[in-house]
DNA sequence: CGCAGAATTGATACATCTCAAGCTGGGTGG
DNA sequence: CCACCCAGCTTGAGATGTATCAATTCTGCG
């Protein structure tokens, strides 16, 4: 772990995993070059929170690796995910002194920090990142509001079913694993963390895993381990057919 | 109506009710003198559809006057509403062909439009509209996350009394009409918009605002108008005491 | 005046939550 | 190497909040 630290350390942008989606996508050689001598690298253990509600933020950061989430709590505990940062996403908003939310590393998380002052300072002058930020924007915007949709309307079962296909597209975007037709997930999210997301309780969240695997819509290899033998038929459980689902 | 169109077609940016507040805030005036050779205005009547799911966007816009609503619909009919629109509100997504949501007219509407091209191209040559839009879609997904929080954890009372509590803080940040202690608000939504937004049904509605009504947290003066003896109790009631709730 | 859309209210059904009891698997210390 | 332990998970039974279906009652308007 902290010998992964030290490498990336001495990485240079150009070699970087995320440098094609982050936000400094955009920027050209000689931009990337200032960035790179701002940036300073953390890591996170599984579990640890990043930031707290009303912190001081004194830095935005890129996920490198790792996933992290975003919540909001009601004062007497109840608690909603709000975000889930995969490697790429943008933490912490330019302009704001303190954190909206709590922000909690799922995994082991490593980000890629400016300060602040330095980042909106670039930002200013380098409209390359302010314009890709302005589109990783309004695509978490899409998101939230898919999510939204999800929260306001979907019964528990499809809401697991669409969870699980989120992750399974992301996945497939990234790792491009496809074993001909039935395709492998990994939850990365206990069940708490899936029914903070959802809206539910882990209770709900196991027995629609359950439900699910017993209708044959997915399958279960040890805990956190998915196959889903016919994606399509996922999607139809999900009930936004937005790819090829039924044209009843 | 038409007269009040036509008043706004003479109607300089100078002018505007919500130039501070729009995505044209931050230009100076060269760059408004720009902004009104693009303008048209578009007005839509109450209820009518602006733009539907899927629709070409040849333009973008912001709300003059008026509410609309932005809202996505699962395959069997179930609605949510996933965005609300007031005046100075920005409308469509730059750099993207089709809208991906119904924006609908609640009251009359008065649009401030560009052709979308133009707009992009301005855009890019002008990075006070784009600090702007970033800004303004910053703000919405914080709207956003809120709300979700309020479709995934609340009970129906506390998401009738937080739609209150946001409808009443959002006039009060226009209209300043606060009658010592107690304000007044006006409902601009139907039952049936607010079970939309609020991810209930109508009935659900409909019975929450009678309970806070029995219990003294609201008075209603005819269906759509309301007064709020206390806000704090209303805050309380909303289950988020944002501000100065108890800090029991 | 009377109609139509909007809202209220009631009775019942049902999905999800709550509380509670086991289960499982991987790690640890004896 | 085994027994234990514990966090994560599953399953059950019953309570509860919201949806659903079905009448009425408002209210504004032609």
């Amino acid at each position: 772990m902290l010998q992964d630290h030290q490498t990336l350390l001495q990485h240079d942008c150009g070699d970087c995993a995320i440098r094609h989606r982050a936000v400094c996508a955009r920027c050209d050689t000689d931009e990337l070059l200032r960035l790179e001598q701002m940036k300073y690298y953390r890591s996170y253990q599984a579990g640890q929170t990043i930031v707290w509600v009303g912190d001081r933020m004194d830095f935005v950061a890129s996920v490198v690796t790792g996933i992290a989430t975003l919540t909001q709590t009601l004062e007497d505990g109840r608690r909603q995910m709000v975000g889930l940062l995969l490697p790429s996403d943008f933490v912490g908003r330019p302009g704001r002194a303190t954190a909206a939310y709590d922000v909690t590393a799922t995994t082991d998380v490593l980000m890629c920090c400016f300060r602040k002052r330095p980042f909106e300072d670039m930002m200013a002058r380098t409209p390359h990142i302010a314009q890709r930020l302005l589109e990783m924007t309004l695509d978490e915007l899409d998101a939230a509001r898919e999510w939204m949709l999800l929260l306001g309307r979907k019964t528990a079962r499809e809401k697991i079913a669409s969870l699980i296909a989120i992750i399974a597209r992301r996945d497939a975007s990234l790792n491009l694993r496809r074993a001909a037709g039935a395709l492998a997930v990994d939850l990365p999210l206990t069940r708490e963390e899936m029914a903070d997301y959802l809206g539910l309780t882990l209770e709900t969240v196991s027995r629609q895993i359950s439900a699910l695997k017993r209708d044959g819509v997915i399958r279960l290899d040890g805990k956190r381990s998915i196959t889903i033998p016919d994606f399509d038929r996922l999607l139809e459980e999900a009930g936004d057919d937005a790819d090829g689902g039924l044209p009843v």
